[in-house]
DNA sequence: CTGTTAGCGCGTTCAT
DNA sequence: ATGAACGCGCTAACAG
């Protein structure tokens, strides 16, 4: 015998509205609390739940939310930016709500056979995306309507929903301070992981800008997005052109290979020329000296993209919005 | 207009039942290339793939693997282990096929209610989960009928589908190795994370039948399953009872706990007593001197839980299995 | 290859 | 609070 809606309401002496209505929690349908304690003791002693699938069928509703990110799993959460991302997501869903379908999209041409069945299937409410993402799967999103959030990530060609940190503002402050303490040479440290990120633009103009307003030559060096390479890098790089004033950078990986490098040639000189991190993964505040970054709170860009996607689940007329995320300024010893 | 099944019909000119029949590849319905090629173009057209919550109704299959785990995902992988056993997972699992959706279980002795909607709901086909849980939860995914497997973990009281390395003879063979080269005084240290984790047992047990064949004494001594902890307590250790011929562990965080002590206290130590850890993270081989260990393909663990659990989601019926994997001895420099 | 029929289990409405 | 009726979109079985 199945344990399906029909049977409860057999096994409870009830009609089979009465159990939706009570597992519903409806409150339009008022129902004795003696009625409802009954139905809720029979449908616990046969652990009866609702068919999902029966349920999104008429209610269009599947309590899913999907993950959607390149390569593997592993590889997101070996990632310290990503996994603390998620980390936020994780937190601040309603895991009482909403469960997550990790959705792997390794073609990023074309979209694989999970991310149909999930997008064109419609077997999840909404979707929280790293980027990039191809323009033909972005539409397909949208065809089929369902609210998508796209974390750390913004598209300079379409209107989507993003949230990112303030990357440009965070950078220009930062060199600001630095030339407010009177560095005049300051270099900028970049490496391009993902080719069309944003993230690449926008950190180096907002150092460039402030360099700009101050008249002081922008020096916008392209490193690797590896620790040890970045290291490798400016080992020759300082040996050619010397020490300058201050070193800022496009993100952690980069800050530790610069002070890697410094540490390794000449470690008094971490006393003199200023460094500043992006994104502030912890080991920077455990070297000695600990390294000065501008924080970010991560995991606070998959909460907030849990907001703007639950508020776009209810109402999917939302507008697109950008969020960004303030930062703040950490200085510690360099 | 919404786009069903019916809608693609309409414009490929073809009957529903072949459009079902060409998105299905229903061997059965024979369908000229040129009827298959014309309906697959206007389902690429216009994004369409069947909605899954209508098609789990019918078929049963929702094509989505429940993983239940506990406390949160970044706990999950933040322990190199189960980060290492879902590796294997998303490995082996064909992501075209199915899709993961990572079900926490906080309370232990307590359905939550996303299990409730993913089990009682029918909303996976199959469940992947690391032990412990507790036997309401067990019995829950009997009734339902739905195939799962414990992955790294082993049931005393209950036979379930479970994949586990071969823990005592990995124990009691590298003790044999030990005690073939000559070690009398051997210790077995072990920490207990999880209290009713099998793995606690048969590490400690597989060592202790080696001694006692030996007739050796076994010194089993329980530490601490953080190796900083560990460190501190084996540093007392030490103190007071000197060092012994050899050490072995459950684990290869208190590996590296105890081989922090001997470094600290006595480096040259690490020349002769010998150290075999368990289960070989990389860390081990990346020291001075070059940790022994049993090593465990760990990754294997998610593959073969993957391949029992596709057996049983094609056929229900399959009884029971215990997966154990075989280890092996590596040996470096201690 | 088509069309028809019959559910899958549930939420919703409405008249009772 | 009930019970009947309807439909969600699809699959499966079968007669054409």
């Amino acid at each position: 015998m199945k344990i399906s809606r029909k049977f409860i309401a057999e096994q409870a002496g009830v009609s089979p509205t009465t159990v939706s209505d009570v597992m519903n929690r409806n409150p339009k349908a008022r129902i004795s609390s003696e009625v409802a304690a009954k139905v809720r003791e029979i449908a616990e002693k046969y652990g009866y739940s609702p068919d999902q699938s029966a349920r999104a069928l008429v209610t269009g509703r599947t309590y899913n939310i999907g993950i959607i990110y390149r390569e593997t799993i592993a590889t997101v959460f070996d990632d310290p930016f990503r996994a603390s991302i998620l980390r936020g997501v994780e937190e601040s869903i309603d895991e009482n709500a909403y469960n997550l379908v990790f959705v792997s999209n390794m073609t990023d041409a074309y979209p694989s056979d999970s991310f149909r069945r999930c997008i064109c299937g419609k077997s999840v409410d909404g979707i929280l995306a790293f980027g990039p993402m191809s323009d033909i799967m972005v539409d397909m999103i949208h065809n089929k309507g369902i609210p998508c959030v796209f974390m750390d990530y913004l598209f300079k060609h379409r209107q989507e929903n993003c949230v990112l940190p303030d990357n440009f503002q965070s950078t220009y402050k930062a060199a600001k301070y630095l030339i407010g303490c009177g560095c005049k040479k300051i270099w900028f440290l970049f490496g391009t992981l993902h080719f069309f990120h944003i993230t690449n633009e926008e950190r180096p103009a907002g150092y460039a800008a402030a360099m700009d307003e101050a008249g002081l030559k922008a020096e916008i060096l392209e490193v690797s997005p590896r620790a040890n390479l970045t290291k490798d890098m400016m080992l020759k790089i300082f040996a050619e052109k010397g020490f300058p004033d201050a070193i800022m950078t496009a993100g952690d990986k980069i800050t530790m290979g610069a002070y890697l490098a410094i540490q390794q040639m000449k470690p008094e000189q971490l006393e003199k020329t200023r460094l500043i991190g992006f994104d502030d993964l912890p080991c920077l505040a455990q070297q000695k000296p600990a390294i000065s970054a501008i924080h970010t709170n991560i995991d606070e860009i998959g909460k907030e993209a849990v907001k703007l996607l639950m508020a776009r689940i209810e109402n999917p007329l939302l507008p697109p919005q950008v969020h960004r995320l303030s930062t703040s300024l950490v200085i510690r010893e360099t």
